[in-house]
DNA sequence: TCAAAAGTGTTGTGCGTACACCCATGT
DNA sequence: ACATGGGTGTACGCACAACACTTTTGA
């Protein structure tokens, strides 16, 4: 069989983080180029001996120099012949979050320079990137419901109005604190530390723990995460 | 920048089709090469200056010469590096429905022959095409749960019970057919005809109809389909 | 003593679940 | 009249939603 093609495939990362009441993403400012100094995406083109995870792996840990708490596969985008204006490419886009609160970032050989930008207030964005964002921002919005990756957003140790605002931040709800606090203790995945932590006001509140193996396990008995608030 | 890659880009799809109590799936035998006579999902390499999508639907035509009603993008394979023992090549699956009551299959120039196969007892497949019809019948029974795609594994006009069966079949599952037939008429997205299925033995049924108008108006206003059973 | 955030219980109601009998037709 | 599948109603319990006051700390 005779196949001649000529399409690049390339992986696209949209990273996560979330500090102070804000959702964050990770974007790089690209270096050459006709898009030179326009806000992207982490990516970059997969190897021919590389799988694809690897590929984003690789480009995470070169442009940026991040440890993600999780990865998921998004969407691959390729409808738009024009998307990259230099030749025809399909890009594989991928979903992380990280706890972003004390990331260091690096500015690398491809990318002039990594920044948080707060999701409400990005950049124009190079490529088709503000519609892979959005397509992201919308498998956040529906997976926090129905799979604590909330947690994968917050340090180890968390304050419970941390992860009630995460979940009134990225769902744009209003929440009823008690309610919200009975269901998710109600699970028994998250646990009391003897620890309190810091605020500048008010009274002291206790630091509270995932516990990702009771979560695991529940998993397999049938448990199933839901969250959802009128 | 200088770039030379060596991967391939192919489509593939999963047609699944309902008839008589047993959910089917589309498969083609093998024409050519090292995998002549194996059986394997429909695809096929993209074209240059072709969209994903279109790649996707061209197959389905090519090879099979039927129309979808449902068809949507399931998942991005190309961990396995050999999972095409002949290059390196990263396939977009995706997952389309059909009723396939009525399905005139045409053998074409890339495949020798096209069938459907019971998913309970499929033949040894090509390449990883196992795996990506697993991925694929767990997105069926998620997707069938939260979004009324059973409608379009049905002809336009369907007897309740087979509505019913279907979905017994695929989520594998038994379902209590008052509670069934409250829930989905509650939603007041499926309206009875003032015709009668024909079955051999019984009492003759109503035939129904889905409006699907009527599911995207109550969409917009914020309705959620949902369909769950203990 | 005031401001700011943490922590806590109760009540109503709507929805899911469980469950069994009669109906219309063909043979 | 019998077999086969179609069609229907009710009662219970639980989980979600709504709702406001007290506690602890720092300034």
């Amino acid at each position: 069989m005779e196949l001649e093609q000529n399409i690049k495939i390339a992986v696209d990362a949209i990273v996560f983080g979330y500090s102070e009441n804000s959702l964050n993403v990770l974007l790089i400012k690209q270096k050459y180029g006709v898009l030179k100094n326009q806000w992207a995406l982490v990516g970059g083109f997969i190897k021919d001996n590389e799988t694809i995870i690897n590929a984003v792996n690789r480009e995470l840990k070169e442009e940026t120099g991040i440890k993600v708490n999780y990865l998921e596969q998004l969407y691959t985008f390729g409808d738009d012949l024009d998307r990259d204006p230099r030749f025809r490419v399909i890009s594989v886009a991928y979903f992380a979050l990280v706890n972003s609160t004390k990331l260091i970032l690096k500015a690398d050989s491809d990318a002039e320079d990594a920044k948080w930008f707060s999701f409400a207030e990005l950049p124009k964005l190079a490529f088709d990137h503000d519609i892979i964002l959005k397509t992201a921002h919308q498998r956040l919005q529906n997976k926090l419901t129905y799979q604590p990756i909330g947690f994968d957003l917050l340090p180890k140790e968390f304050l419970f109005s941390e992860l009630e605002n995460l979940y009134c931040t990225i769902l744009d709800k209003e929440i009823d604190r008690r309610n919200f606090r009975k269901k998710i203790l109600s699970f028994g995945i998250v646990e009391e530390t003897e620890k309190f932590g810091n605020k500048k006001n008010g009274r002291p509140a206790k630091l509270f723990k995932f516990n990702k193996l009771k979560y695991n396990k529940l998993t397999k008995e049938g448990f199933l995460f839901d969250i959802n608030f009128a």
